[in-house]
This record gives structure tokens, sequence and C-alpha cells, in this order.
DNA sequence: AAAAAGTACGCAAACGATGCCAATAATATT
DNA sequence: AATATTATTGGCATCGTTTGCGTACTTTTT
């Protein structure tokens, strides 16, 4: 049915080899500059574009790459996109976009699915519930160029990016400290993830570097990465059942700020909350009343970075074997 | 150097045609148990994978489907995704997302990438700045199957699904003259957009059922969508300038309803604001103070239809001649 | 005038998988 | 015993494109 025109048929319609016209699309010097003009005017004319799939088969390359997220409707991620599509269009390739909804079993079939040679190379932000890493490991033995951003691994060496997490929480945390906060909780993520353990450190280096002792019970976590609403709800709950309750909360991660804020204002509507301060790209935390705070991670230019990454491990003609960990700083936006 | 197991590698290793280890790993009946055995075990062994791309030529289908949305950061088409991705993933199809972030010259781009024979059909949500259709219908001459969803236009026929907007509109525009409202000002997207003339005819019906004449001076247009917040906030200057200032603003859609509330408490932050009730599939907007009523869309179903109406027009048999639009009702949630 | 060089093009083999058409051997039918 | 049928496999062309090699033909060189 739907049958776009192919080099045969220029062939055949001016008269010339399918090689010839091959030649005369990529204006090759062998062919004589009147038979290049008329080609070239046909294939315009019946707006001839060059099959990428015969193409991709051809040179073993499909010019698209794979990105894999939890979600795409979270500001972060959908900037971090946004940078890596600003990169991959200037550079000629294609971006698939996938989500693991932070499931182990979505990603390891999103993987799958993009890693057979269909993409040459992918950028990878671990899911929340993923502890097994051997889907990944096994596509980069088979030499398929990986680059981490955000929430990294390090089963293998490969190039990553991330943000500043542990002096991001640091500077929040110490400016909770400055406003006169004693007991800040602490909302975590996924216990395993990268960006948790960071993001705890430094939460704790801020804490001691001000003689306050870190309190177990003052750190909660979010298995599912606040995918369920309920684990953040049980977390608020908790906090705000403590005898001695936190006078301040710092969350982890984008999605939880917004589930953290949801609980609060569920849980105790009429009560004076505890300051909120937290991970987040999104504009919209701007309207909430109390003034959210938050540390802004340069989403963007992680992309960037990343997509330039993977372009460099895809295009360089022998293995690469020395790897960078770039890390981006973060910017502290006080509010209110 | 990613080089994964072909057909071939089985036939060689295993002394048999590429032709045989074809069939015996379709499980064709003409193939003896024991070779097929071997074959599957051998390729069970080596991880062996079909080549999509090799399948897609030969087939001429690539079992992979486009989606372009304006952007993928709002939660309406996040959602939407979400229910096409089930739709798709469960018939064995792959997603492709494509943004064109209101731009025409970005959606031309992009459907162009995707239409290259790289994919069976195109789930299509207009740009708001798209006036000129010729580069869709290109493609649906060429019989590609396209459905649209959301921002539809009917420069030729296909199959569509979209929300109730007039209905949706009109319902919550009642709901606000109810509360007592005497001027409702209504802040539009694009005004060629499908969406926006279905919206505006609601608004103005619910004014006319209550016998209050639509004032064209409480009707702003936005004509990037809100991608340029500037734009937002000069609709929303321009409402507190008046002499007769609006009571109340309906917002129609998802993006504008956060440009809105920015711009207004930006622009008036410590005034009474109007009250503001618009479109939006944002949870978020759930923890804005003055709570904030909206018309929800049923996007994840929307999606899941859209796809199902993909998968029809890719698989049928015969052209396709008669195109279904469906209408799926939305849902006012009132709050405070 | 013969050899060398240059110009412009065609042939055929890939890339990986499939499916039609034989081909062979083994078994069944009359 | 001759023929028909079945079971199992291989050969080849094909999808659309690229590319190494070969081949006419023309032009230049000595």
């Amino acid at each position: 049915m739907f049958k776009p025109i192919t080099i045969k048929d220029i062939a055949i319609a001016l008269d010339l080899s399918p090689s010839t016209v091959s030649r005369a699309l990529s204006d090759s010097y062998e062919i004589n500059t009147e038979t290049k003009k008329r080609v070239l005017n046909y294939a315009e004319e019946h707006n001839y574009k060059k099959n990428p799939i015969a193409l991709s088969l051809r040179q073993r390359r499909s010019y698209s790459v794979g990105i894999i997220v939890c979600e795409v409707a979270n500001n972060f991620f959908s900037q971090v996109i946004d940078g890596i599509e600003s990169i991959a269009y200037s550079k000629g390739y294609h971006v698939i976009i996938s989500q693991s909804h932070d499931s182990y079993e979505r990603e390891v079939i999103n993987i799958q699915h993009l890693a057979n040679r269909s993409v040459d190379g992918l950028l990878v932000s671990m899911s929340a519930e993923t502890k097994d890493f051997t889907h990944i490991l096994k596509l980069h033995k088979q030499g398929l160029p990986i680059v981490f951003f955000d929430r990294v691994i390090s089963v293998f060496d490969t190039h990553t990016v991330t943000s500043n997490n542990k002096q991001g929480t640091k500077n929040a945390t110490q400016a909770l400290i400055d406003k006169g906060f004693k007991r800040i909780a602490h909302l975590a993520n996924a216990p395993h993830l990268s960006i948790t353990k960071e993001r705890l450190d430094g939460y704790k280096e801020a804490l001691r570097d001000n003689n306050m002792e870190a309190d177990d019970s003052l750190i909660r976590y979010c298995h599912h990465g606040g995918r369920l609403q309920q684990e953040v709800e049980d977390a608020i709950k908790y906090f705000i059942s403590l005898d001695e309750k936190p006078d301040a909360i710092f969350v982890a991660s984008d999605r939880l700020s917004i589930g953290c804020l949801t609980a609060l204002k569920k849980l105790s509507p009429n009560q004076i909350h505890p300051a909120v301060t937290g991970f987040s790209n999104s504009d919209i935390l701007d309207l909430l009343q109390p003034g959210f705070s938050c540390v802004r991670q340069p989403a963007f230019e992680m992309g960037r970075v990343a997509m330039n990454m993977l372009v460099q491990l895809i295009e360089s003609k022998h293995p690469v074997t020395e790897f960078e960990s770039i890390v981006l700083d973060t910017e502290l936006i006080k509010r209110k």
C-alpha cells in the first residue's frame, strides 16, 4: 500500500543502473555532472527519500539511539531528553524514548527491545526497582555503546554524567540549618540508586559539619521511587507520628517532592507543615504557596553531555578503554 | 564491534542451510523435530535474536509506530502516551515518540523523519503553530496510516479520537456561572486548533444558555500554545487592565493553566485573583492553594483508542474507506 | 601510433531473513 | 514393481542500498 519510490525506480525511469543512481545521489566524483543533475532532479520531483532501513542493514548502523528513563512526565527527565535531542539532531541521529516506569521488568523488556541492533547506542538512567544488572552487562559485553546519566551504576566502566548530588544536597541542607531548623528529615529514593547514596552522603555531611547528629529515624526510603503514592504517604505519616517531629524535610528527588507535598496537604491540611526543600526541576512548584526552595539540576546540559559522549563511543574507530565521569554542578534556588 | 549472531552463523555451526534454520526458528511444520531442537538450543545458548532491521526490509513492515505530540513534559500527553504504549506492547509494536514543541518546522522535520518507511503508521496531535498541512496530506496520499488524537484536522478523512471538548467546557463554564461569577474570561490556545474552536463553542453556549452575552474582550488567544510565557503573561495583563475586569478565567489547556497561574502570581501577587478553572490532567495543580477545579480528559483511554484504531488501519487487508471519530467524555473535578 | 591515463558507467555481491521452488530420500499406494 | 505421496532439506531470489571491480570509450602522453 505505502510504497515509496526507490533507487531502482529512478534507474529504470532514467535508463541507468542502480549503482549509478546511488553514486549520483551521494555526489560521487565519477559521475557525469549532467547525469547527476538528471538524477537529482528526478529524485526531487518524485520526492525520493533513501530507505533508512535498507541503509541500516547495509551499514550496520541505524543512526538512532535509545533513551531509557523512568518516565517522561517528569520535568527533570524531559529536560534531559530535550538536551539529548538537541545534540542528536545536529549530528544526524534519531532518538527513541522508552519508559521503565521504575519497574525492573519493564526496563529489561525495553532495553532488550532497543538493543537488538536497532539502536547504535543507549542512554540509560536506571529504574528505581532494578537491583540486578545482567541485562545491561550482557549488552555491554556484546559491545553496545552505553552511557549512563543521573542514575548510574558501576558494574562496568563507561562514560557517565551526573549532577554533583552530594554537594547539592549538602548546600541545601546547610541552607535549612542556617535558617534555624533543628530536626531535618531526609526523604530518600530507592536505597540502591546512586543518587540516593550520594544525596544521603551530602545530607549527613552537612549535619556533621554543624555538629548535629544524623538520626536514622529521620531517614525514610521510597523503594519504588514514589511511584506508589502510598509509600510516600507512609513515610510522611511516619515523620508526623514521631515524638520528636522533624521541623523540615529534605526531599531527594523530583517525583518525591510532588508526592511529599501532596501527602502533607492530605495528612495535615490545616496544620503548619515542616518546611520542605528538595530536588526539583519543575517550574510548577513555583506556584505553591509555601515557597518551595529547591536544588535544580542542569538537566538540559546533562542531556547534551551524555549524547556527546555516546556519539563519541559510537563513532570511535577503536574500542574505547578510557572513560570519563562528568559531574555537573547543581544550583540552589532559594524561595521565600 | 557489536556484531550479533545471525541465522547464517547458526546454519554454518549446525551444517544446515539458512532457510532451514529460519524455518526451524519459526517452528515450521516441515522441519524435523530433532533439527528444530538443535537449532532452538543453539539459538538459545548463543542468545540469538532476529535482526529487526532485516525483517523490516523484507516484510516492508517495521512493527513500530510514530507518535508526534507537542511535548512529553505535559501530563495530558504523557498519559496519552502511556495509553498508546499499553496497546502497542500487547500487539507487538514499538513506539517512537517525537516532540514538535509546538513548532511548525519541528513538526515537519520529525514527521518526515518518522515517515520514510521506518514506521508503519502515525499517531498525530497537531502542533499549535501549524497552519499548513501539506506535509501530512502528502503522507496520507502515499498511503501511510494516520490517526489523529486530541488536536485533529479535517483536510482528509481518517480515524480520530478527541475529548468532548465542547461539553467539557460548557459544564465547567456552567459551574462557574452557578457559583455566581459574572464576567468569565476565556484564555484560549492557538485559534486554528480544533480544540480551541470546540472549547470556545462550549464556553459561548454556556453563556448563551444563561443569557449572558459573550464579550470578545474577554477572549484571548495564545498563538504558541503558551510555549512563550510572555504571550500568556500579556493575555493576563490585558485581562487585569480591563475596566471591567473578569472575576473568573477559564483556561483552555493544560500548559496554559500552569502559565496562567504563574502569570497571575507574578502580576498580582497580593491581590485577590480571578477564580481559575481549566483543562488539566496534572496532579500537581492539586497542590495549589486556591483549589483549582479542572476539566480532566480521559488521556490514557484516548491513547488506547487511538492505538487500536491505528493497528486496525495498519493491519487491514483492504484500503479502509470508512472512518470513525470517537469522542470521549471529560470529567469535571470540582475543588474548594 | 601505441601505450597510458582518465571518464563514466554497469555488474554483482553483500547486509539478515524469508519463502517459493526444487531435490532427495523414504514410505505408501496400486 | 512401478508410481505416487510424504518428509525433510537446500538453492535462489528478494527487500533497497552501497561498493569493489571490471569495462567500454575517450583523451592524453611519449
